[in-house]
DNA sequence: ACCTATTGATAAGC
DNA sequence: TGCTTATCAATAGGT
């Protein structure tokens, strides 16, 4: 790296050994992190000292979550994990489906209170029931609006291209305009070749899917 | 790094996004693997594309060592080995999915045609209990597909406009220039107050709803 | 994929 | 552990 080249190999000396250790492994974190940001993808990072000492990273979630994810690539069985009973939050921008969101969580609420309350060995069969239907109706809800967020955005993203399509037809009609008026002096205007448009009709079955 | 600064933020270009992922990639493995002989630690790292694709390292062992030894240490249960339930596919393109969702389709119709050929009458409670089982097992495939599906038409959206912003600079930059060369002769270049830029970061919550 | 100008990382030294 | 600096390695942009 710098004033001599490094051997790959185990450096015996311990002292220059653990400052290495130090600085490689900030370099390595902040690199992992830099990846994860740049180019949109999950990381998980686990580090174990000579000594023993741990060092982590898990961007985009938890290591469970990575560690999870990793599993089911591999096919290897998941780690039991207690289910996450914590409402999350969404800073969503002055959402409507907020507020419902929040109030399915109340709901959630009320029944893990109700689990945890009374207790499982005094509950009966009918309210074993009840609350199975109150958790699948929560479910259907949950699924329903994190659908719809999701035709939100596709339909936003598109109104977006749309409206670049149009300021970049309006800017090459100005080239255009000024390449008439000025043909001897606007050279550049004939060889303007950067791509003015993108494939429509991507995704044509997408209405399908979702209907 | 070279050739001008890089921003902490995500590359909009997916071929740029692509390139740098690959090359980034590359480096933080190499970097790892050179901590873990140098400094002589246990190291594993499990990267995630932005596609959903794995790539993973794991030094002195393998990566099941690693997660067991950093459960020990987070105090987490342990996986539990035994029931690999299906072998996962890997992530789906569009046209795999395709092809899933028509086989996924023709097993739907076989139940139909099981359920009206032989008459509900003539079924058992055990025929009964299988068909309910193969239309869970279907429709939680079918959602899945769908989901993936919209993720990916985001991401494609996303892709597109990053690519409409970049050419829509490209413009406005040709139009500024063309004003420097020609202001006696080009009014209109300063009354050119098309919008050229849409808020970003509509949706930064779409992660956790998705999640 | 390969090339090179630059930036970024880091080994030594203190 | 932190700071400085000489030097090497990684890599962004281009071909």
């Amino acid at each position: 790296m710098a004033r001599g080249r490094v051997q790959l190999k185990r450096i015996e000396n311990p002292v220059h050994r653990q400052v290495t250790f130090c600085k490689r492994r900030a370099g390595l974190l902040k690199k992992a992190k830099e990846l994860s940001i740049l180019c949109d993808a999950e990381i998980g990072l686990v580090i174990f000292s000579a000594h023993g000492k741990l060092y982590e990273l898990a961007t985009k979630g938890t290591m469970q979550g990575v560690i999870e994810r990793y599993m089911k690539f591999t096919g290897a069985a998941q780690p039991e994990e207690p289910p996450t009973t914590e409402p999350q939050h969404h800073p969503l921008d002055a959402k409507e489906e907020a507020d419902v969101l929040k109030q399915e969580i109340e709901t959630l609420q009320k029944g893990i209170s109700y689990l945890f309350g009374g207790g499982i060995g005094t509950m009966t069969m009918d309210d074993l029931h009840v609350l199975e239907k109150n958790l699948e109706t929560w479910i259907y809800h949950i699924r329903s609006m994190k659908m719809n967020l999701m035709l939100q955005e596709i339909q936003d993203l598109r109104d977006k291209e749309g409206t670049l399509k149009a300021a970049n037809k309006f800017l090459h009609d100005k080239i255009l305009e000024n390449t008439t008026a000025f043909t001897n002096f606007a050279p550049f205007a004939t060889d303007s070749t950067y791509p003015l448009t993108i494939q429509d009709g991507i995704f044509p079955a997408l209405g399908n899917v979702l209907g």
